[in-house]
RNA sequence: GGGUCGGUGCCCGAGUGGCUAAAGGGGAUGGGCUGUAAACCCAUUGGCGCGAGCCUUCGCUGGUUCGAAUCCAGCCCGGCCCA
């Protein structure tokens, strides 16, 4: 059924070259992908906000050495455990990564659950100044002097747009827009118009879903083999380290409720239950991004389905648009 | 057997005559999100109704009262102490 197994070879080109898996934490999309990859010879993307991060595999469920030698995973391990890492560092290397694979002759794979980066991935980022830390600590010790809404009422002032759309208890979109303010003179709703359009973008977006229930009960089943896989001794390794890990990294979900366990706060049971806890909420703001995408082509596995099985109905979705 | 403290909404927990469908937290659900996003923010959370509102709820039964989750009596269940 797929184009690459057709005698036909022109037909390989009208394949599409950018596909976008994406579906909530544990819905199988990185053993489809690996699978997909394989078989259209493509190259993996991660589009995951922790898989970046250097010896943070347990926890993030990173694919294993062997997965990656067979094929190139691209935007996995790319920083430190201690440095920060943001949408528009994403961007910038999946852009260039993407360049390099079809420049290779393949296709790209591209996996992963942090809606903002398939956002961003999507529609792109609004042409503006970068995070600024000294000004946002600026604004923060404000912020705790002279009050919240004293910020928001400070962003009506500046940008009335902004201020309508940011709610006066949202401190960090607050500080954003008022650091773009500074940093450029001009409001940031002025500058956030590209997600206001659809998509113009190439990427051929399949969706991996199943039942709710389903979904939790393989969160608890993951959230149990990564403590039996080490986490907690990852994280004692992470902590173990020269460097402090960054704000970033230390907020991943099973690694912040390892640290704290680790630091006394939890016990161990109780770690656990907040992970699975945690697991679970950010799988329901993935769903609530989800829906708001256009173009996706939706696959509802069954429990009968296998990864080969959702594998194929992959290519026959990917055979349907050619 | 005696004493004592307690039994509140899915869970924990405050309330100790009217302002109480009942604080707060957790969980859950819905939503938002443009350079920290696995972060952060908002809303809803007894039932019915668009709504004014109606009905049911604070262990059970009965009582006091214009009015009870709140006071009284009996009973049931749990913790602790004494036998």
């Amino acid at each position: 059924m797929s184009p690459f197994l057709s005698p036909k070879g022109a037909k390989v080109m009208k394949q599409p070259n950018k596909i976008l898996i994406m579906g909530v934490t544990a819905s199988g999309k990185s053993a489809l992908a690996f699978e997909l990859a394989k078989t259209l010879n493509a190259e993996i993307i991660s589009v995951d906000s922790m898989k970046v991060y250097k010896r943070m595999d347990i926890g993030t469920a990173k694919a294993p050495l062997e997965k990656r030698s067979v094929i190139p995973y691209h935007l996995v391990d790319v920083v430190e455990p201690s440095e920060a890492f943001s949408v528009d560092q994403f961007l910038a290397l999946t852009e260039k990564a993407v360049t390099d694979i079809h420049g290779r002759g393949k296709p790209v794979v591209a996996v992963g659950g942090t809606a903002m980066y398939i956002k961003a991935l999507l529609h792109g980022l609004f042409q503006g100044p970068g995070s600024d830390e000294t000004i946002r600590q600026t604004l923060k010790n404000r912020a705790s002097e002279v009050g919240l809404v004293k910020l928001h009422e400070e962003l009506t002032q500046i940008d009335p747009a902004a201020a309508e759309r940011i709610h006066p208890n949202d401190e960090k979109r607050i500080i954003r827009a008022l650091e773009v303010f500074e940093l450029t003179g001009k409001p940031i709703s002025a500058f956030q118009t590209q997600w206001d359009a659809a998509p113009n973008s190439d990427w051929f977006v399949i969706g991996l879903r199943r039942d709710k229930q389903i979904e939790n009960s393989r969160m608890n089943a993951r959230v149990k083999r990564m403590i039996e896989d080490g986490l907690k001794e990852e994280v004692e390794n992470l902590l173990a380290e020269d460097k402090p890990l960054s704000k970033q990294a230390a907020a991943a979900i099973g690694y912040a409720e390892m640290i704290a366990h680790l630091n006394g706060d939890m016990e161990l049971d109780e770690t656990v239950e907040r992970i699975k806890i945690n697991t679970r909420r950010f799988a329901k703001s993935q769903r609530t991004w989800f829906k708001t995408f256009p173009n996706v082509h939706w696959i509802d596995i069954k429990e009968t389905d296998t990864v080969q099985t959702v594998l194929q109905q992959t290519l026959d979705l990917l055979d349907s648009v050619r």
